[in-house]
DNA sequence: CGACCTGTTGAGCAGCCTCAACATAAGTGG
DNA sequence: CCACTTATGTTGAGGCTGCTCAACAGGTCG
C-alpha cells in the first residue's frame, strides 16, 4: 500500500505553480504585464512540520498564507479552552483570510504533517489589488468562497444528524481530492478520528461507530486512514445537500 | 410600553448615512474627491415588507444589499428543505457577500418587518473598488469580519450546550444594540423562538425552557419578544466566549 | 521492547427532541 | 367592533440519539 504522503499529495520543487495564489501569480505575470511589478507576489516561503503552529488567537497577523503541500487544520475556541476546528486545508488553499478585519487572528492554525507554505504579506497583497484587478477580483472570491464553505458547515452542525455529517464530510474530501486530479473513491483522509469529530461537531466514539455502519452496509472500506469509497450515489443521497 | 418598532429601530428620511455602506458614500464624497465619481454608490432603494424575499437560492444576483432600517434573516437549506438560519440582520449590515464568488446565491434573504434596503449592484461595486483605495479596504474587511462571525456561530453550534447558546445570542444583541446607541439590557427581539432555536441549532420549546430557567434565575424577565437583562455580567459568564 | 497514541467496541446515561395540549396575542373578515 | 382563525409562546411527559466512561487492540516511535 502507498505510505500517507505519497497517497494524496507530491511536494515538486518550489515553484509558484501549485499555490493557492498560483492566479495571482499567473496574473502578475502574464495579463497585467503592464504593471512592471517588480517581484512575485509570494515574498517568503516556509517549511513547518507536524504540531506546529503556523499562527495563533491574538497574534498580530501581517499576512496570508497559501499551502503548497501538506496540510493544516485551522480553530477557533471558547474561554475555557474547547476547541472547535473551522476547516482542514490542503495544497492550493488560502489560510488567515478572517484576520484582514483587524490584522489580528481569532482562530488558530496547526500543521498536520508536513507543509510548505507560501506567504503573502498583507500590504504587499493590498499594493496587487490596488494595481491588479484580476487579482482583487480572486481575492474577494476567495473570501466569498469561504463564506460559502462556513454556510455549508453550520448547516451541517446545525441541522444534520451523525450519519449525514459523516457522508457529508468524505463527500467534500472526495470532491476535493477529484478537482486535484487524485481519485475520488480512494484517499487517504489526513486527520485523526477525533479531529473529525470534533469538526463534524460529534463524539470520537460517534465518527468511529458510523465508519463501522457505512462499511456493514457496503458503502465503503476503511483501514485506519485509509477510505475506499463503493458506492459514492448512496453516500451523496444520505449526505443531503 | 413601546410599540415593536420604536423600541429598536426609527427609519428617518433618506439619507446614506445610517446605512451600511455609509463608509463607502463617505468616501465617496470626501476624501477621494479627485475621483469625480458622479453618482452615489447606492443605485437604487428597495421598500419591503414582512415575509418579502430580498433573494433567493439559485438565483443570479447582481448586487448586495445593506439594510437602512428593519430586519432580514439569512439562512441555508438541505435538498431535503431543512432550513438553517445563518444571521439576522439589522440596520447597517450589509447582505449577499457570499454571492460574489459565482454571481449566484446558495443562501435566501426574508424580510422580518417592513424593511428598506439600499441596492449595491456588483458592477458598481467593483469600479468602486478600482478607484477607492478605501471602498476596497472596507469591502475587505466587511468580508472578513462576515467570515469572523460566522466562526463564532460555527463555535456555538458544534460546542456550546442549550443556556450558553442562548446566552451568547442575547449577548451577540445586546452588544449590536448597544453600537447603534441603543439599550443594551433591555430591546426587542426581531424574530420568534422557533427562528431563535433554529438559529442556535435547538428546538424551539428548548428555547422557551430555558428563557424560563434564566428568569427563574434573576438573569433576565421576558414577556414574548421584549427582553430585559438584569445581569449582564452573569450572562457573559454562562456564555463562555 | 515498552510507552504512547490512535482507533474500536460496549454499557449506561442524560440532554435535548418530539409530540401533545393549552394559553395568549395578532390578524382577518363580516 | 366583535367573532373567528391563525400564529406564537409555554409547559409537561416520554423517548431517542449521541455522549461519557471504560477497556482493549493494533500501530508507531523512542
Amino acid at each position: 500500500m502507498l505510505s500517507r504522503a505519497a497517497a494524496n499529495e507530491v511536494c515538486s520543487p518550489i515553484t509558484c505553480k501549485d499555490c493557492g495564489i498560483f492566479g495571482l501569480c499567473r496574473e502578475v505575470n502574464g495579463p497585467d504585464i503592464d504593471l512592471r511589478l517588480p517581484e512575485t507576489i509570494v515574498r517568503n516561503r516556509r517549511l513547518l512540520k507536524r504540531g506546529d503552529l503556523l499562527y495563533r488567537v491574538g497574534e498580530r497577523q501581517h499576512a496570508i498564507y497559501a499551502i503548497r503541500c501538506g496540510s493544516i487544520k485551522t480553530y477557533v475556541l471558547t474561554d475555557d479552552g474547547r476547541i472547535q476546528i473551522t476547516g482542514f486545508h490542503i495544497s492550493g488553499e488560502l489560510l488567515g483570510l478572517s484576520a484582514i478585519a483587524d490584522n489580528q487572528s481569532t482562530s488558530e492554525a496547526k500543521v498536520l504533517e508536513t507543509t510548505m507554505v507560501c506567504e503573502v504579506p498583507l500590504d504587499v497583497l493590498e499594493m496587487y489589488c490596488e494595481r491588479a484587478p484580476s487579482v482583487r477580483q480572486q481575492v474577494i472570491k476567495i473570501m466569498s468562497q469561504e463564506i460559502l464553505d462556513n454556510q455549508e458547515l453550520m448547516l451541517l452542525l446545525g441541522k444534520k444528524n451523525a450519519d449525514e455529517r459523516l457522508a457529508t464530510f468524505l463527500l467534500g474530501f472526495s470532491r476535493r481530492f477529484q478537482k486535484r486530479n487524485y481519485s475520488p473513491s480512494k484517499f487517504n483522509l489526513i486527520m485523526s478520528r477525533s479531529d473529525i469529530g470534533n469538526y463534524l461537531g460529534m463524539a470520537e466514539e460517534t465518527v468511529c461507530r458510523v465508519f463501522t455502519r457505512f462499511q456493514d452496509d457496503g458503502l465503503l472500506t476503511t483501514e485506519r486512514r485509509q477510505v475506499q469509497i463503493h458506492d459514492l450515489a448512496r453516500l451523496k443521497s444520505i449526505a443531503c445537500g
